[in-house]
Order: C-alpha cells, then sequence, then structure tokens
DNA sequence: GCGCCGTACTGGAACGTTCCATCTTGCAAC
DNA sequence: GTTGCAAGATGGAACGTTCCAGTACGGCGC
C-alpha cells in the first residue's frame, strides 16, 4: 500500500501557538499577547479578532513558554510529609485556597515521611523552579532547609527549625501539651503518661511540654514517657509499653490524634475502659477525633488556617513585600470530648 | 547615606545556568548538557570538569527550559475531587509511587468537588502542559473529559464515563453493591435499604447495583433508596430519613465509608444499636472503617491499586505503546466486620 | 602522503512566550 | 500645511535548554 507523503496530512498535530492565532487574527503575536495578558491599549475591534482567533483555534496559553521568559512561574510547591494523615488534608485544603486566590497554583509532592525521598522531593520542586517552597513538618534536617532557603522563599509549616532564611507556621506545642496536662490534672489525674512522636516533626516540643507542664504542677515525680510515632500502629505499641508499669498510669497524653486512637486500641484490647479507667487525649483535632464512635478529647490546631497563613507568608516573600523572617505562632485550644474524665477511685494495675 | 553604585553588587543573583557551567568547565554548552544528561561519547576529562564545576556552581537544571525544547514536561497532572476523604489518601499515594518508578513528577490539585472549580483546576494542569491527567472521581461533566481526551492521554479514576478517547480504572461498583446485599441476606436481612451517593462519581451505579440485586434475591419488594452524599453529613441526613419509615429497615448500605459513619451517628442519637438493631454496610474499606471503634463492614476497592494502575495506563499512552482505550475493571471484594449481624427477632419501629 | 573514518566536541536554531524599543497613523493645535 | 503627540501595533531579543548538522583531529590502511 503506497503512502502518499506530503499530502500535509497533519494540519498542525501539535497545539496551537500564538502565532497560530495572530496568523488567524491578522495581527502581530505581540498584539495576542496583549490580549491575552488583558492589557489595555488594544483597539475594541482587533481584541474580537483576536478574542474569536483564540476560540476557533482552541488555543491554551503555554504556561511553560510564559514560565520561562518570565523567569517564574506562579507555581506553589508544597512537601506534604504524610499524606495519610487527616490533619494534612487540612493544611493541604488551606493552601489550595489560599493559593488560588492570590493567583498562584499547587504543586504537591511527598516523600512519604522518608528523609532521602523528602529531600528529593524538594529537588524535583526546585528543578521545576516553582516560585516559593511550603515544607508541611518535614523530616529532612535541617542544613536542607537552610540551602533550599538560600534560592527561594521557604516557609516550614508544623515544625521547628534552626533554618534562618525562611519563615514558619506552627502552633505552640509547649502550650499545647500544657492544656493537655492541665486538662487531666484538672480532672483529678496524677499518673499521666506520654506516649511521643518518636522522631517526627514537632515531637520533641511536644514532649518538652508534657515534662514541664508536669513539673509545673508538681507532678514531677509522676512523668512516665515512652517512645510511639505519629501514627495508628505507633501509638498502640506505646500504650502497650506503658500497661507494663504498675500501678497503671489513669492518663494518657498521646503525641496526635491517630497515635491516640492506636492506644485506644491497646487499651480496649486490655479490658480496660475509656475513660473510666484511661483518659486519653490526643493533638490535631483532626475529624477523626470529632468522629462520635471515638469522640477523642484532642488539642486543636487549625490546619486549614496553617495552610492558609504559609500560602500568605510565602507569597509576600515572593513578591518582595517583605524580607525579614516571619515566625507565627498559633495557640492551640482544646476540645473536650469523651475520652477524659475523672480518674478511677481506685488504682489499677493489669492482672 | 551615599549609595555606591556599579560596584557589582550582585554578581549574580539568578540561579547558575549550563552557560555558566560551560564557560567554568572551559567547554561548549552542548557538553555539559549531554553530560547532564548522561550521554556517553564524553571524555572522562572534560565529564569531570563539568561534574566539578556543576558542583561548585551549585547548578541545578531548569526543567522549565527543558520542558519548553523537549515539548513534554515529564509531570502527571492529577485532580483529586475530595482530598479530605481518605479513599482517595490511597489513590494519590499510589500514584504518586508509582509516577516516581516510571520517571515522572506528579501535580495534584482539586476543585473541591465542585464542577466550575474543578474545570478550572483542570484548565490550570492543561496550561501547564502537563503529559498525562488523571482525573480521581471528577465531577464534571463528560464532555470537559471528552475534550481534555482530544489534547492529552486521560485516565479516570473511579468513576464511569462515556469519554471515548480515555482510558477508566474503576471497580465494579455493581458487583461491589451486590457483595453488600448478599451479605446482608445472607445474614437474614429483608429490609435493606440503601443512602446513595447523590451527585458523586459512581454514585448512580452504586445505587443500581443496589437495585439490581435486590431484585435478583426476590426482595424487590423491600427496595428503599433515600438521597444521601459521600460525605459524614450526607450518610446521617439519609439515615434520619430512612428512620421516619415503618417497619424500620435493619440493614442499611451506605454508598461510602463516610456517609456510612454519618449513618451510624443517626442511628446511634435514635438510640438504636449497631448490628444489634440495625446493621450498616459501607463502601471503599478505608482506614476509618479499619479503626476499631468503628470497625465498619465494607466493601474494599484498593485505592492504591487504583491510582498504580492509573499511571500505568497513563504512562503507555504518553509513551505511544498503546492507543486504544483501556478500561480496566477491578472486582470488590468484602471486608467483614462488627458493624453487620443477623436482624432482631421483632421488627423495630421508632417510637 | 592521501583519503577516510570515528570520536569528541561545538555553534546555531528552535521551543512559545513576554517585553521593549520602535514604527505608523490619525488628529488636534497652531 | 506642518508639527507634535498619543494610541495602537509590531518585530526582534531574550529566557535556558535540547538537538542537529557540522568541524577538528588523530590514527589507520594502502
Amino acid at each position: 500500500m503506497p503512502r502518499r507523503s506530503n499530502v500535509k496530512t497533519q494540519p498542525s498535530q501539535s497545539e496551537p501557538t500564538i502565532l497560530d492565532v495572530a496568523r488567524k487574527a491578522r495581527v502581530s503575536k505581540s498584539l495576542v499577547s496583549m490580549v491575552i495578558r488583558g492589557d489595555d491599549g488594544v483597539s475594541p475591534k482587533n481584541r474580537e479578532a483576536v478574542l474569536n482567533a483564540i476560540e476557533e483555534l482552541n488555543y491554551r496559553p503555554n504556561a511553560i513558554a510564559r514560565s520561562l521568559v518570565e523567569r517564574r512561574t506562579r507555581i506553589l510547591g508544597v512537601m506534604i510529609s504524610d499524606l495519610r494523615n487527616p490533619f494534612f488534608g487540612d493544611v493541604v485544603s488551606g493552601i489550595q485556597i489560599r493559593a488560588e486566590e492570590l493567583g498562584y497554583r499547587v504543586l504537591f509532592n511527598t516523600g512519604d515521611c522518608v528523609p532521602k525521598l523528602e529531600e528529593a522531593a524538594i529537588e524535583s520542586l526546585l528543578e521545576l523552579r516553582v516560585d516559593g517552597l511550603i515544607l508541611a513538618a518535614p523530616r529532612v534536617d535541617d542544613p536542607i532547609i537552610e540551602r533550599a532557603g538560600r534560592v527561594l522563599p521557604v516557609v516550614v509549616l508544623n515544625r521547628d527549625t534552626s533554618a534562618t532564611h525562611s519563615d514558619s507556621v506552627t502552633n505552640d506545642n509547649i502550650a499545647g501539651a500544657g492544656l493537655a496536662v492541665e486538662h487531666l490534672a484538672g480532672l483529678g489525674h496524677t499518673r499521666i503518661a506520654h506516649i511521643d512522636g518518636g522522631g517526627g516533626a514537632g515531637a520533641s516540643v511536644r514532649r518538652e511540654g508534657y515534662l514541664r507542664a508536669m513539673r509545673r504542677l508538681g507532678l514531677g515525680d509522676h512523668i512516665l514517657t515512652v517512645e510511639g510515632a505519629f501514627t495508628e500502629n505507633g501509638g498502640y505499641r506505646g500504650a502497650c509499653e506503658l500497661l507494663k508499669s504498675a500501678p497503671l498510669p489513669t492518663a494518657i497524653f498521646a503525641a496526635n490524634d491517630i497515635s491516640a486512637i492506636g492506644a485506644l486500641r491497646a487499651l480496649e484490647e486490655a479490658g480496660l475502659r475509656t475513660p473510666a479507667d484511661v483518659s486519653v487525649v490526643g493533638y490535631d483535632n483532626t475529624s477523626l477525633a470529632a468522629l462520635h464512635q471515638i469522640s477523642l478529647t484532642s488539642v486543636q490546631q487549625f490546619g486549614t488556617d496553617n495552610g492558609r497563613l504559609g500560602v500568605e507568608c510565602l507569597v509576600e516573600r515572593i513578591e518582595g513585600k517583605r524580607s525579614t523572617p516571619r515566625h507565627e505562632v498559633h495557640a492551640p485550644t482544646l476540645v473536650v470530648r469523651s475520652s477524659t474524665g475523672p480518674p478511677p477511685n481506685e488504682p489499677k494495675t493489669l492482672s
């Protein structure tokens, strides 16, 4: 079967460019560019002609080419450490909404909590020349953040960092942990234990907040911490560890909601009732805590607000409105639900 | 305070380019390009020189410029309808991992379940010239998908579409609904009601699956459906509606896990026990269903697998390995937990 | 010594925009 | 009728890469 060649079988396989529009509208490419960008100073007649041509050709501006010449992408890069944690669902939502409002696109990424992968994820965003970077509870080392901060604006969410160039949005973990401990102490608990977040972002600060609050309330002798993680299993393992102590703690402050839920499971499996035998407090006040079946007392930090504020900090920097670091610290609040109550009258010990 | 000007205060405010590297290594820009892309045919001496220069200058390739000339971005665009639903956490995770393996970046986006916003989100990805598009349970109209499919490869996840150009990955919602109904009927239930997903993707198919299964099992007379949504509130409202009927249904099949959880709340508030008075089945088998406090029987679809497979379909198309549509339909399974049991001996009616 | 080949390397064009300096034109002012 | 000016329109350079056609040159066969 002979193939006819040179018969312009494909008028234009690739998408139309500004040049095609210009030809069709019988104007220069510059004029088309002006219309697209909404410049005034284009005659109504030509504007109309250009718009028609765009419509007919189904033309779509090429953001890549535009970014190259403008030397900015209008994209905010976002590295999320843990996509499974519903807290970050809130954060992402806040970021997305505010970025949209301010005229930026958002490029999400994750490194699955593995420092090396997170580093690669960040690198990949840098190669794309995003205009700014949001790191949500990153697990990477400070120098990595520092180095990124030398190239573009960086905002770190929900994690302390020594990186001097960058902004940060956190909640006051010390105060948050204090709220949890004070609430429990106020209910009459003394043996209040803490399951920490392992190596997770913010874990050590919450731990510190727990320690300080315990000492402040004169409960220094009852301090008891075990290692956990920001996961259901981490909380489960931590609680199992606690169950070995005698007498048992009457209250547990877990590093976040997910781990608190793991702790609840461990307690139930051990035949202990919540809150009659052991009270439990989480952190983040995620949608999980609010679920009626779980009804977990939790320290609230406002994920959506964090995301929103992070975007605002970033855009301030990108648009050169500010060049000094800004460190936003939110005051957490406590949401009391039915996982906490007064301690049992007589101390429990697991048989 | 006089300002000294022209003192070359900023040797190079902007990031180094391939040209800077070439100058430093005393070779041509082409050679640098070859080294970066891993071309062989570069003498060891020059390769070394280039690598050193890259290191010293802290050079980072500009993906934007590369994309422009290569006319591809190596980015997969992903529009997620609902970031809050943990099911999509799984999907995203699968997408991210597989894309990484195949050498693509991922750009996430959402339209918050609002068709108009979703359309804008898709448009924004198209302007970025992503190499392919994954739409996870989109709410936009078919023509929108169809139109996108004419410009680039599109894969639709978890939603039926009439768009002929695009691939899709779904689970067999008809069969899944059948599993739920059969399970309940097998336990002895006859009055099995359905809370549907409203206008959500896949909602009408699950509804149809429910209807067919009921008829097939000879329960056509007991068919009872109410309108819900793929949200906790949707399930709650739907269940409240069902509670008005007499006699009450002894089992509820909800359109997804979140709405099932909402239904559970409504039942509990009405003083009904689960599963003693009313059994409940969800759909998706999200991490929520597995939570021990909720322990929801649920139809499992494998979000991670869907994401992974979606990426594979897309990449096949992008790389020209296939040009005929591929429609992957997975068989769902049922995960039985403690939200389902035999019906009560005597029919309940709400006083 | 000449031609030839293969290896290593190079410069220019291209990708699709934006931006700037410049050009054209029509009209008001004198 | 000339000048001046503003509004409108335009071509070319630039952005930072990749790719291609080509150059330089050393060595080999005869």
